[in-house]
DNA sequence: AAATATTTTTAGGTTAGCCTAAAATGAAGG
DNA sequence: CCTTCATTTTAGGCTAACCTAAAAATATTT
């Protein structure tokens, strides 16, 4: 049941490449990690064998249920250690990240509990982002949502709640915004109050009108 | 400059059975470490182009300067995550070795300084080790000697100075008693006052007249 | 729909660390 | 000094991760 650190960093990536939920190019993963789309395929091959994703041949991968509570666990592990590393060691937040990514292959379950009791059980990391449980859940329901119009230019969200209008539905959907997915607002129009977002992702850049802002819920980020 | 995980553990190995004041065997090396001479030998080559290790075919190897300094600073990680572990976590001692292991090859320097400063720059582990500086020198002075009568039953302890007298280092020489050698004290015969000690390494139980108590000076251990 | 471009897979190779079995070396005893 | 025994080294193989180059599959463009 013990995974090596490389194939920790590989979910890791799915995960941040939206895998919990799509299904992720073999070229993807190579850029995010920085190895050749072959060494992925191979590495494909081993999560595979663990269950940790389910495999599309020529389409791309996506993290099985196990795979998703791991990689929740690891992110624990990681945040908790940013949390440490910031407020206890007096790092900035902007250090914490690569520091972090070391130490969350070396602590065990126990080391990680134990470093959260110390911390105060805190819910959020440095940059914002939430910590999940010690079982690879999340609590949805702690996060704080606030309505787009909260958002100001040059600060990441997550989308999280739209009503069940399907008008608004299908005009997001035609604009290819998703729940969970990640935006950034690049601008507020002065005249007619329409914000531009980014994916971030995919980098796709979206117009949309004021008047569906105060109904969508966002998750406010400290950073990307 | 930077050295992998196994080959600080190698150093460590090497170290741990006093490689840095004796040319140790491949054999000695590969029980330490559960592996098989053949793998011993390998990585023998591996350390010597680092400069990690002087290797004497078929007799040994012996840590260089720079090896015994990169050890040093590998046991001052060790040891601090000890300390931390044990007194920020509420680890017990028993427990902290197996997590420091694992940590300590996932530190930064600058991780390891911070820790320190966390710590208030603490002198000895939960085992009573004396942590290293961070250079990798160690400060001799800092340790405190006490005679080998101050050891109690199933204390440990290492030789740490004996006196300039041949007859008693010819004594010692010829029970096997050296110099920074750890050894277990196993008996005090109640008749006539003669100490059954055993050498942590070798295994091997020797027993020392009261004559030679007070001469030799020793570091107690808080285990073994 | 065919041609072209992109992506994925396969094939074959590398390095770090490990292994076993056999050969070489060194140490110890008659 | 020579034989025996222990130890070390060599030889050949293994797995996890990587690589490049070529082949296969898919996507896009005309």
């Amino acid at each position: 049941m013990k995974i090596s650190p490389n194939k920790e960093d590989y979910i890791k990536a799915i995960y941040a490449l939206n895998g919990a939920h799509e299904v992720i190019s073999n070229k993807d993963i190579a850029n995010e990690l920085s190895v050749s789309a072959a060494s992925v395929t191979d590495m494909n091959a081993r999560l595979v064998k663990e269950n940790l994703i389910s495999y599309y041949p020529y389409k791309g991968v996506q993290l099985t249920a196990l795979g998703v509570r791991v990689t929740n666990q690891l992110i624990r592990k990681h945040r908790l250690w940013e949390v440490f590393l910031y407020e206890k060691l007096g790092f900035q937040w902007n250090e914490v990240h690569d520091e972090a990514d070391r130490l969350e292959h070396a602590s065990s379950d126990k080391v990680t509990e134990r470093l959260n009791d110390l911390l105060g059980n805190p819910q959020y990391d440095p940059h914002g982002g939430l910590i999940p449980n010690a079982d690879g859940t999340i609590d949805e329901e702690k996060i704080t949502l606030v309505p787009l119009t909260a958002i100001e230019v040059n600060q990441y969200f997550i989308v999280k709640e739209v009503p069940d209008d399907e008008h608004l539905l299908n005009y997001l959907f035609d604009k290819g915004i998703s729940i969970n997915d990640k935006y950034k607002l690049i601008n507020i129009n002065a005249y007619d109050g329409m914000l531009t977002i980014k994916d971030v992702h995919t980098r796709d850049e979206v117009t949309i009108s004021e008047k569906a802002l105060e109904k969508i819920k966002v998750i406010q980020l400290m950073n990307g």
